[in-house]
DNA sequence: TGTTCCAAAATTTGATCACAAAATTTTCCC
DNA sequence: GGGAAAATTTTGTGATCAAATTTTGGAACA
């Protein structure tokens, strides 16, 4: 990873800017950068993580990179084991299962809670990231498939205007998005199946408990994919 | 607050140490302050919060605050806004709603996942925490009331072994503490209402469905009690 | 060859400080 | 007096460093 990571392109956009444009702290900037490479980057499961090590390779001081680290930790981003030291948290059975189960609990009522504020530009704006998500499955692009099927996801789940649980859902995907990625990146692309396509479907009958079954099963299929891999 | 409140006495404490004991480090120790604070303590919901405000109090230098409070943030105990300011968060009718559902999803399910590693030993636990939160209420003791109250509702999901999901609701709790301590503050402990007992009896005859009753039954009525305040 | 112990290196932690940003107070002008 | 602007104070941020802790590398020994 060097400085350039930092200020990582992105083809799947956040929603603008609404407010002012704050100048960001190094701290933020820092922990966007990690957090973007533990979700769709190839941050190792199991490796450890060094402040000095981030710092130079970031080309900034260790000060900045410990908030970022501290915030990732409380986080579950990162693994804070007794010594001290950090690390990528590695995937257990037992973790799986837990993931796999708060994902099944909290997604599908996510999407459920989008339903009713969900209006046609959102439901545009879903295609479209469902179509750059073919292109990159078409093209074997790991990162890209990462990157839309996080994009999908939370581009719905926003929609829900739910602060609460939905800082838990992406405390939930950081903790498998090393390992996600770790799976994508020696099994490809290939085969990959989900249920976007039902989830739109869904939204434009607003048919809520189509909505919850597709997400429901888009979550199943995405983590029984990568349970073999263990 | 003062140094003192670092080394609360513990009346329902946490499981004994089983591994070596290792010295805290001082952010540890705030951290754990801090949050006992948030949880039973007196911190108003929208008050404001300075790294030197706490450092002075509890006479440690500025840093290990930061980090306990970067923490507590990341955890969303505190509430960062924009403005590099630090307040304890306040409650609002969405946050409200969203805090009641997440509670309702997660915590009946982590009472059905202890039931099967539940030991007599276990059940014997949960009645004394019981009774002391009956002596408590009759006593009017507010802080102990919320303090049995979490040793409760937590030594019941912590036999559920789920690393993952007790992270979240600990989480959550955080999140309204301040505002039920507020709440409780002013109301008292009189008209308190749980379902511990029906809780412990659906232990006792290994009954999943009426634990989860019981468990999403208290979390609605805690919650209701609650509600009229904001 | 494998194990234990000790020295060296690397790392986190906590303190201190300068700087930047924000909030607060004061001053000034109408 | 009331409101805008400027000065002051307060506060978070980031850099640097010493101390404490942990890991690592190697020597000594069986």
């Amino acid at each position: 990873m060097t400085k350039d990571d930092i200020e990582t392109y992105h083809q799947f956009g956040e929603a603008e800017e609404t407010a002012e444009a704050r100048p960001l702290t190094a701290h933020e900037r820092i922990y966007q950068a990690l957090r973007e490479r533990l979700l769709f980057g190839g941050f190792l499961p199991g490796k450890a993580v060094t402040l000095r090590g981030l710092a130079d390779h970031l080309e900034v001081s260790p000060m900045p990179v410990r908030d970022a680290v501290r915030r990732l930790t409380a986080e579950g981003a990162l693994e804070s084991h007794g010594n001290r030291r950090v690390s990528i948290p590695a995937m257990t059975n037992k973790k799986y299962r837990e993931i796999n189960l708060t994902r099944s609990l909290l997604e599908p009522e996510l999407a459920v809670m989008a339903l009713p504020n969900v209006q046609e530009a959102d439901i545009q704006r879903l295609i479209e990231i469902d179509d750059a998500i073919d292109v990159c499955l078409e093209n074997g692009d790991v990162e890209g498939y990462m990157r839309g099927n996080h994009a999908f996801h939370f581009a719905l789940y926003e929609i829900a205007r739910s602060d609460v649980i939905i800082r838990l859902v992406e405390s939930v995907w950081m903790q498998f998005g090393p390992f996600m990625r770790l799976v994508y990146g020696r099994h490809g692309t290939a085969n990959l199946v989900d249920q976007h396509k039902q989830a739109i479907e869904a939204l434009k009958a607003k048919d809520s408990l189509a909505l919850r079954t597709a997400i429901s099963e888009d979550v199943r299929q995405g983590m029984f994919f990568i349970g073999d891999y263990i």
